[in-house]
DNA sequence: TGTACATCAGTGAACGCGCGTTCACTGATGTAC
DNA sequence: TGTACATCAGTGAACGCGCGTTCACTGATGTAC
């Protein structure tokens, strides 16, 4: 049902291509609950296929698990794009710049309403425990969600809304927000919310993030 | 090693109290590797008992991670406590209300970072996906973390500092962004940060919460 | 102060479960001649 | 076009592991007389 689409060459063969089936098929674990749902046997088991044939395209159940790690990334970009599709590319600086902002904010804040166990699944840290240099992956633009993030700040940069000084590492600031509200809404007290309402929180989230980042004008 | 304080009373019993020393092993396995380590039959191990023992004191093993969570809790609400005691308390009213809420910031900050396991486990949800009313546990001023940043926002507002139309729901805001540099500490792209540049980002996001809470003045 | 007894905290043994992973295999596929 | 063969994707069976939980028990404790 899941699978089929994308790249069926090799129909003839025992299963066709069950490598991204597995793939797949962890991707719906990953969405059903979260990494440790991310088991190899039920991957098999919903491929059709015997729980050892994994073994045959990925290493372990940890590299399975890093794989649909990587999808859940490129899912979230992707999601964060969709938003910023929509921006006018005539409008002036100023507006764009503050559009580009809201647009990765909402874009994640949506993919957290829509898809929590991916969201979860994104921050799926591999197994030692000090593992930095894990590499991302890219949406439809070949950005990754961070470099669309810093991205948006550059334009606030460059729309004198975001002072010079205060650019360094300003993503992780956006960035602690608004993952911090979508977590709140997955596992925290925001749980009970209505999609409606965690919306509107995220967008009073935005406004404060986009106010709290620009310089206070000391007045005209 | 661990256990021994805090009430050794019946001393002269089988175990002593077990009960408290399971929950204390609990603990032990919550920081040392978050809500999934809290495994029954290990706290019976590390506590020198036999499996079942256990069901005397916790009907199961969700029950035991029950109870550890709220002790997690518990821990936050205090460490937030400790930067509150060291506010002057006859410092000017704004003064005072920035202060308490640099304090609730840098208090649930520095958990996150002496203990990233049991802030994990705080957010341990029930077994249930849909659990909302699940009673927090208070530090020792008998207030849980959320009223202590409740009381901070309120603060805020009495100093002036905030506008009263933004009263409703500020506290997911600020503890919106709070929580998601914790999160990001403990299993995001900060994690190899170190303490102290943790600490910075922390006070930069305080900074910014303040900023973006407070209306834009419109000059003087 | 001494004895009989009920309580109940902790024991011992055992379940069934599902997991990740290894091993030797088989048989359809694509290829070389 | 036809046959022989090597490849290698998926099979079948089995492992050891650690988990949560249940059962009937035992024996030190505190209490009633």
């Amino acid at each position: 049902m899941t699978e089929q689409d994308a790249t069926p060459k090799r129909t003839t063969f025992r299963h066709g291509d069950l490598r991204r089936a597995l793939l797949e098929a962890g991707l719906d674990l990953a969405r059903e609950g979260g990494p440790d749902a991310v088991i190899l046997r039920e991957a098999t088991r919903r491929v059709g296929v015997v729980p050892n044939a994994a073994y045959r395209h990925y290493a372990s159940r940890e590299a399975l698990l890093q794989a649909v790690r990587q999808a859940c990334v490129a899912a979230l970009a992707r999601s964060i794009e969709k938003e910023l599709a929509i921006i006018d590319p005539n409008a002036p600086l100023v507006a764009r710049a503050k559009a580009h902002l809201r647009g990765v904010g909402m874009g994640y804040i949506k993919f957290a309403l829509l898809e929590p166990g991916l969201l979860r699944t994104a921050f799926a840290i591999p197994d030692g425990l000090k593992g930095q240099p894990v590499p991302e992956k890219s949406g439809d633009s070949g950005k990754t969600p961070f470099q669309l993030l810093s991205d948006a700040i550059d334009l606030m940069l460059e729309a004198g809304l975001l002072p010079k000084s205060k650019r360094l590492g300003a993503e992780f600031l956006a960035w602690s927000s608004v993952h911090g509200l979508s977590m709140l809404m997955i596992d925290g007290p925001l749980r009970s919310f209505s999609p409606a309402q965690v919306e509107a929180v995220g967008q009073r989230l935005i406004d404060m993030v986009e106010r709290g980042l620009t310089e206070p004008t000391p007045g005209p």
